[in-house]
RNA sequence: GGCCGAUUAGCUCAGUUGGUUAGAGCGCGCGCCUCACAUGCGCGAGGUCGCUGGUUCGAAUCCAGCAUCGGCCACCA
């Protein structure tokens, strides 16, 4: 590396992290340092992105995942891993559908107008048109994915995997057909699993219904109609005479026939211990009539309309229903009473339209054998969810896992691979579109309805890879090594993708887990496009620039809790950003005569040897925090360092050698271990920070074409020095003791002090005196070392780890003035002694108080005491 | 109803397996435009670690109970 000087003025005293930002992003691009090699002899290390909504824009939750995933990626590819991050994106079937919908909405048009192939085109078009977004804004954030492997869970080659697992699902009896009660969204139109299913505690009322001899009571009298019996528990004494009888019940449209049933799904101790049994509209009550072959009767329809079953009802809403019903039994006396009552109602997860529970035909999973073997995969430690916390909420989902119905009836998604024959309504499931019945060669009809979009994404970690091809991608890098998700969609997609996973590829998906939490607010308010709390955080990366958004997250993102982020923090880090920017400025500025060999052989000082092993301490403490997932510590040993130690101490001592020029050796060799530091902070810093540090790091003598594709620091053992260290901590000890007198003493900062330090059993003398100059200049301080010193009058004295420290403070500090200020305190000291006392000797004080004021007041008193001898401790050696 | 988490400085939070004087950022006070940086430098004030009890030589940390807040799950109509 050649000699280089670089004049201060030619670069920018604020780090402007915009141009540097838009340089760098492209040329790593180019140059194809994101790709990965199936080929490469490198260990494997693989994370697959979790696929934002195509159709999206970049949120901050979006911010900490794909931060945190490229913070690991960029590491491991440093780290001298075959690294791959494989990107693409979700079709997102319900929200993208709804957004196209409301765009016809607009022009006045319904998608059935369109009819369906019309729609879908339509949907591909806002796809092609907004695609892209999200991926630029990932770009923008620095995200490393492998783009040329951008996958979209519609393509061509996903969509084959998604027809193969649901054939091979099919074949091995494990998704079924069946008339089962939904979770049916009116306005939506289509089924919904529980998952998406919300919980709201609502007001209602509780209604008590005389039904014949019985009183039950309900907060659906509206599904009174399509009641078809009464359940009791089978213990309970007071109804058992009614158990096995049909009544024929009067009611507000006519007469109601139902069976009472013996069940234990009953409370005998809620309401008056008996239900009405509406199998069409309640899952309880479904599973009640299963078991004892009761009718089911739909009076809802699926557009949240009362059916003809409903009678003279009919064609009415729901809730209006309910209140006329009320109203219609009031009158004929069918009312015991009405009591309020608060409880959970089920909301769609998009609209929050009350779900209605309805019975229909709908595709389902049985997901249970594959949740057993996700939860063993876990037991064994083949998957681990970190933080642990998580893995008993995971268990605890499988444990209970119920079948997953699969069909929507949506448009936008994968059509479901079934064929009906119209000649006797046989199904036909095919990898291959079926014109005709395999059997009888009768004209088929395919399933309209399409599958839920976590079940493409539920392929994810093998379908973007190649299968069901076996590709070399597959081969390399499937079990990925790490998942980062946000906990909210565990049972979503973690959950679904570890089933899936184990039934196609009989491997693990994945074998970290990482579970981030929630960005919030600086409220701590979650945020939401209703609240107009939503950070946006392009405007946060242009405001502070990317590296101090990414590492904003990074240091935040402390396991279990969620994040408060609000502008100051950014601005924190952006400052960060600003003062590496300035840090690096002195070194750039200070390289004429620079000779890397020559710096090399030199001899380095104590302060070499300190920051050498401050670096190593840092560096080994990065890799461990990192390999733990400990995100925040690893940002803040590093912030630590860069800051607090590297900056605030070595660039001082530095200048030392760097501003004197009678010394030719000592400043090649200050140079080597500035120019060495802090390349090696580069390093270690660039997966948090990627571009300034790779606009740094060009600048700086180094080697190779850049630092996203340079060596990841390792700790060299044999520079860390624990003497230099011990040494080290003597000097700043007695540095910090000088400053400290000063800073209380008031004594301007371009005075210079005189100062006798005398050595304890901690700092020999030889230490002190070695060292004398650097306190000298870091303390602006005349340093004298005597052993045999005592403390002179007019003195302010420093203790650190037995060493002694006078400061003169004659003719520096105006002694009169010390004098009458110390004076001045411990006359309000003792004033409010005084005080203190008297109030405590008040009978009416001491005696009506609470003990705690009293106590409060007592303390004051003695803090003022101890203050008070401080200063007349001081007004002694000043006087 | 079940499960989980939180409670530490004015604010937002760190605090690994129990171990000297409990840390950081912001804010606050004092003094500084010191030739890398005022997006900065030096110094300082500020904490009964939610409450009660227990284990221990020793507890912010482990255990039990309580209080407050938050989250997730759940078919009590």
């Amino acid at each position: 590396m050649s000699p280089q000087q670089t004049d201060p003025a030619a670069i920018s005293d604020r780090y402007e992290p915009a141009a540097v930002e838009e340089r760098w992003y492209p040329i790593w691009e180019e140059r194809g340092y994101f790709r990965a090699d199936p080929a490469s002899s490198k260990k494997p290390y693989s994370i697959v992105i979790p696929p934002p909504n195509v159709t999206g824009s970049l949120h901050i939750g979006h911010g900490l995942n794909n931060t945190l995933q490229d913070v690991m990626i960029r590491m491991k590819r440093m780290d001298g891993f075959n690294a791959l991050w494989q990107p693409g994106t979700d079709h997102a079937g319900i929200a993208t559908q709804v957004v196209v919908e409301r765009q016809l909405a607009a022009e006045g048009k319904r998608k059935e107008d369109l009819g369906r192939a019309e729609f879908v085109r339509r949907v591909w078009q806002w796809k092609d048109e907004s695609g892209g977004t999200i991926i630029r804004q990932l770009k923008r954030l620095g995200a490393s994915c492998d783009w040329s492997r951008l996958r979209f869970t519609m393509d061509e080659g996903l969509s084959r995997a998604v027809r193969e697992v649901f054939v091979r699902l099919w074949d091995d009896k494990l998704i079924f057909r069946d008339d089962y009660i939904v979770n049916w969204c009116p306005r939506c139109e289509t089924v919904l699993s529980d998952l998406e299913v919300d919980r709201e505690e609502r007001d209602a009322e509780f209604v008590y219904i005389k039904y014949g001899p019985l009183t039950l009571g309900t907060v659906r009298p509206e599904t009174k109609l399509g009641d078809t019996g009464l359940a009791v528990h089978p213990k309970d004494k007071r109804y058992r005479q009614y158990v096995g009888q049909t009544l024929d019940i009067p009611s507000v449209d006519g007469t109601v026939t139902v069976r009472v049933v013996a069940d234990e799904a009953v409370d005998p101790k809620f309401g008056t211990g008996v239900i009405k049994v509406t199998p069409g509209h309640d899952p309880t009550d479904f599973e009640i009539g299963r078991r004892h072959g009761l009718p089911v009767k739909t009076v809802i329809g699926f557009d949240g309309k009362m059916t003809a079953a409903a009678g003279k009802y009919a064609g009415m809403d729901r809730f209006e229903a309910r209140k006329q019903i009320v109203e219609d039994m009031k009158a004929l006396g069918l009312i015991d009473r009405i009591e309020p009552y608060r409880h959970a109602v089920g909301l769609c997860y998009r609209c929050k339209t009350v779900v209605e529970p309805l019975v229909s035909k709908q595709w389902y999973v049985n997901v249970k054998p594959l949740a057993q073997e996700a939860i063993k995969a876990v037991r064994a430690g083949k998957i681990k969810i970190i933080p642990r916390g998580w893995t008993k909420t995971y268990y605890h989902w499988m444990d209970n896992i119920r079948p997953w119905p699969i069909s929507r009836q949506l448009w936008w998604g994968h059509q479901i691979p079934a064929w009906y024959c119209e000649r006797d309504g046989s199904i036909h499931v095919s990898r291959t579109d079926l014109t005709s019945c395999p059997d009888c060669g009768s004209p088929v009809r395919r399933d309209p309805d399409v599958l839920d979009t976590w079940f493409s994404s539920g392929l994810w970690p093998f379908s973007t890879l190649g299968w069901p091809d076996d590709t070399p991608y597959l081969r390399t890098f499937y079990p990925t090594s790490l998942l980062v998700t946000s906990f909210d969609i565990i049972f979503f997609w973690v959950a679904r993708m570890a089933m899936f996973g184990l039934y196609v590829m009989k491997q693990v998906p994945f074998h970290d887990v990482y579970i981030h939490a929630l960005v919030r607010d600086a409220e701590g308010q979650k945020m939401s496009k209703s609240k107009g709390n939503v950070v946006d955080p392009l405007e946060l990366m242009t405001k502070y620039g990317t590296d101090a958004f990414r590492f904003t997250l990074v240091a935040l993102a402390a396991q279990g809790r969620d994040i408060r982020l609000s502008d100051e923090r950014v601005e924190g880090y952006r400052n960060f950003a600003n003062k590496l920017w300035n840090a690096a400025r002195l070194v750039l500025s200070n390289l004429d005569g620079y000779d890397a060999a020559a710096g090399r052989r030199g001899k380095p000082d104590l302060a070499a040897r300190w920051i050498d092993s401050r670096l190593q301490a840092t560096i080994g403490a990065v890799r461990a925090h990192l390999k733990a997932y400990r995100f925040n510590d690893a940002a803040g040993a590093i912030y630590q360092f860069v800051w607090g130690e590297f900056c605030d101490w070595y660039l001082e001592i530095a200048k030392l050698d760097l501003y004197r020029a009678d010394d030719p050796t000592r400043r090649v060799a200050t140079q080597h271990a500035l120019v060495s530091t802090l390349e090696t902070t580069l390093r270690l810093l660039h997966p948090f920070m990627p571009f300034i540090t790779e606009e740094i790091w060009q600048r700086l003598p180094h080697e190779g074409e850049s630092i996203m594709i340079a060596p990841y620091p390792k700790v060299v053992r044999r520079r860390v020095d624990p003497e230099a260290e011990r040494e080290m901590a003597v000097v700043m000890g007695i540095v910090a003791a000088i400053r400290n007198i000063r800073g209380e003493m008031r004594v301007a900062p371009g005075l210079t002090l005189s100062a006798i330090v005398k050595p304890g059993p901690e700092a020999p003398s030889a230490l002190v005196s070695a060292n004398a100059s650097l306190i000298q200049t870091l303390a602006r301080a005349a340093v004298t070392v005597d052993p045999q010193a005592s403390r002179p009058r007019s003195s302010a004295l420093g203790v650190v780890g037995g060493i002694e420290i006078y400061v003169a403070l004659e003719g520096v500090v105006d002694l009169g003035a010390e004098r009458q200020r110390l004076q001045k305190e411990i006359k309000r000291a003792e004033d409010a002694i005084a005080f203190g006392r008297a109030k405590l000797a008040r009978p009416e004080f001491a005696e009506r108080a609470p003990a705690e004021v009293v106590d409060k007041e007592r303390e004051k008193v003695a803090q003022q005491e101890a203050l008070r001898d401080k200063l007349v401790a001081s007004l002694s050696w000043v006087g």
